[in-house]
RNA sequence: GGGCCUGUAGCUCAAUUGGUUAGAGCAGAGCGCUCAUAACGCUUUGGUUGGGGGUUCGAGUCCCUCCGGGCCUACCA
């Protein structure tokens, strides 16, 4: 038995994420944490929001709550939609937990020790009407390359030039509108990556089963230019860590906070601590996830995210964690994936473009969702959702494959036999069957060990058409006029293909695989490491209910109407 | 501008890393079955692998070039 520990990106906390980011972290990582939980391995699955930083202090600011107050109702919210897309967390934390406080605190007292962070003093752009320092993309004005009259101070939207704040001809502050802006100088500290290039280079290069996706984003921040740029670490904001030396003060870095990117991946770590907490166990029992010499070096530690999250993961945080000194655990592999785009372009939380989470379980329960992005998830690159995709696949998938696989045993047997599973003695077709089994659960495996989402997907899909082929085949329903033991034996075999398939498809589809196992009266929900015993395990006479539908098709007037409602304009 | 990824059947995607005749699912066509959610199974149509050039005994795969799509480019997170 392994120890794998699992983290899923943090979602931001500014409102409700939509299916892209779902299938861009979460969900994948629930899909391999329900796996690895199943073949019998201990899981630390972690997740928690990303509660820094100045757009939550103005998304708060536009509700009229105070940030802390809006947080904790938007974590909420965020908890309850994790919960009904069945993301099996073992702690959904918060980055503005205590402790992980006191563990940003604790690295930046590292880190400064080792030499590692610096004070730098800068110019930056100070709003007297907002009360606060801009960050560069929330300055407007005319570009002084194109004269586009709304191009931010990072980067001209229009004719893509990169500009830096003081460049724009009458600057205004984005937030409020005011031109009532003065350059101030302030402090502020770096953490010195440019001083641990080498030793991430070695440990990229070491790496070789990352996806493409992952390590190129990394060598080229490496190596772009004058290759890995050191990067400012705190922030002049009110809402965040505020900036100490471990327990210290940190004099003349007061009323400040760390950058949010500095502290969320840390939050990895004190989530852990959360979890230990709300558990009532001691320290002990998140350190030997996190602490190699206690015990975390028998921890496989794999991280899943989008493809922007990249450089942070791969840079920054093993720069926090190398440049500690101390023995925490490093991450040993990390999957990246592509965006998932709607209909044509990108979903689009400020136009309302798209389906989010809310949404999709207003419409259909979790496992619809959660089997139509899981085998699309765009792992080579963007793939797209469109409604007709969506509903085909439900439809013929779910529906068809599956749905109606159980329906037509459990009533057949009903009519037939009764609510009991038939005697029946296993030949040469039942044999042949459990050979084929064998062979394409081995794959099934191999894909999701591989997290091989799309494949493990492909593969799962191809074994429940093998019991529609195996039936099929075997005519229970011909059979039974002259030879009603050999329809006894298909339909035993068949009712056990169905306990079967809710085991190996319990990661996809949680919930019809539960309803799939209370209908056969089966609680008990080990892997089926041996195929011939697995479809020996209901013996004759045991008794099991016929499911209601377990999946309702998607009609075309409906699907035109979402199609309609998910335009735009949310 | 620079870098990376990508372009394969009407649609969504594969192709053991250069190796027989490029494969699946959906959609389409035909046949079978009647247990089942008008479900299932079998057979089948469909491709100059974006265009052009090159390397090689052999290229979807490697190189050059052009065209299209996407992402990143470090103070949004």
């Amino acid at each position: 038995m392994a120890r794998i520990l699992i983290t899923s990106a943090l979602p931001y906390i500014n409102g409700i994420k939509h299916l892209g980011n779902l299938v861009g972290s979460q969900l994948p990582a629930d899909l391999y944490a329900r796996y690895m939980r199943a073949r019998g391995h201990e899981v630390l699955f972690l997740c928690a929001t990303d509660e820094h930083g100045t757009p939550a202090e103005l998304a708060a600011a536009k509700t009229g709550e105070p940030v802390a107050d809006y947080c904790a109702r938007l974590h909420a919210e965020q908890s309850r939609l994790a919960e009904g897309f069945r993301l099996s967390f073992d702690k959904y934390g918060r980055s503005s937990s205590p402790q992980n406080h006191a563990l940003t605190q604790h690295f930046a007292g590292r880190l400064w020790e080792a030499g590692l962070i610096e004070e730098r003093t800068e110019s930056q752009v100070y709003s007297n009407a907002d009360g606060r320092f801009l960050p560069d993309r929330y300055i407007e004005g005319t570009c002084p390359n194109c004269g586009y009259e709304r191009a931010r101070g990072d980067q001209c939207e229009n004719c893509t030039k990169q500009l830096d704040p003081t460049d724009l001809i009458d600057p205004r502050s984005a937030i409020s509108g005011s031109t009532d802006l003065e350059v101030r100088e302030t402090k502020h500290l770096y953490l010195l990556q440019s001083k641990m290039r080498g030793a991430l280079n070695d440990w990229i290069d070491g790496t070789t089963d990352w996806p493409i996706l992952t390590t190129s984003i990394a060598r080229k921040w490496l190596n772009d230019g004058e290759g890995l740029q050191d990067r400012g670490i705190t922030r002049d904001l009110s809402w965040g860590v505020p900036v100490r030396r471990g327990t210290e003060p940190w004099p003349g870095m007061e009323g400040k906070v760390f950058y949010v990117w500095f502290d969320a991946p840390i939050e990895y770590i004190a989530c852990a601590a959360e979890w230990a907490e709300e558990q009532g166990l001691p320290d002990a029992a998140w350190e030997r996830w996190w602490r190699t010499e206690r015990g975390a070096d028998d921890v496989r530690y794999v991280q899943f995210m989008g493809k922007d999250n990249v450089p942070f993961h791969t840079l920054s945080f093993p720069v926090t964690i190398l440049g500690s000194g101390e023995d925490w655990k490093l991450v040993d592999y990390i999957k990246a994936f592509n965006y998932l785009n709607y209909d044509g372009g990108q979903f689009s939380t400020s136009q309302g473009r798209g389906v989010f989470m809310d949404q999709a379980l207003e419409i259909l329960p979790a496992d619809y969702w959660r089997w139509w992005l899981l085998s699309h998830a765009p792992e080579t690159g963007d793939s797209e959702f469109t409604w007709e995709n969506f509903q085909s696949s439900v439809n013929k998938d779910l529906a068809d494959v599956l749905g109606n696989f159980v329906s037509r045993v459990t009533k057949f047997c009903r009519s037939k036999f009764g609510e009991a599973v038939p005697e029946g003695e296993y030949g040469a077709a039942e044999e042949a069957l459990i050979e084929d089994l064998a062979r394409r659960l081995a794959a099934y495996q191999g894909h999701l060990e591989a997290i091989e989402v799309r494949k493990a997907a492909a593969e799962l899909r191809a074994i429940w058409v093998a019991g529609n082929e195996y039936l099929q085949a075997a005519a229970p329903w011909a059979a039974f006029k002259e030879d009603p033991a050999r329809a006894a034996a298909t339909i035993r075999l068949s009712l056990n293909l169905i306990r079967f398939y809710a085991l190996i498809s319990r990661p996809f589809v949680p919930d019809a695989a539960d309803i799939m196992l209370r209908a056969l009266r089966a609680p008990d929900a080990e892997w089926p490491e041996d195929v011939s015993a697995a479809l020996r395990a209901l013996p004759a006479g045991h008794a099991f209910d016929v499911p209601d539908v377990l999946f309702r098709k998607i009609a075309d007037d409906e699907r035109a109407e979402w199609q309609q409602r998910f335009s735009g304009d949310r």
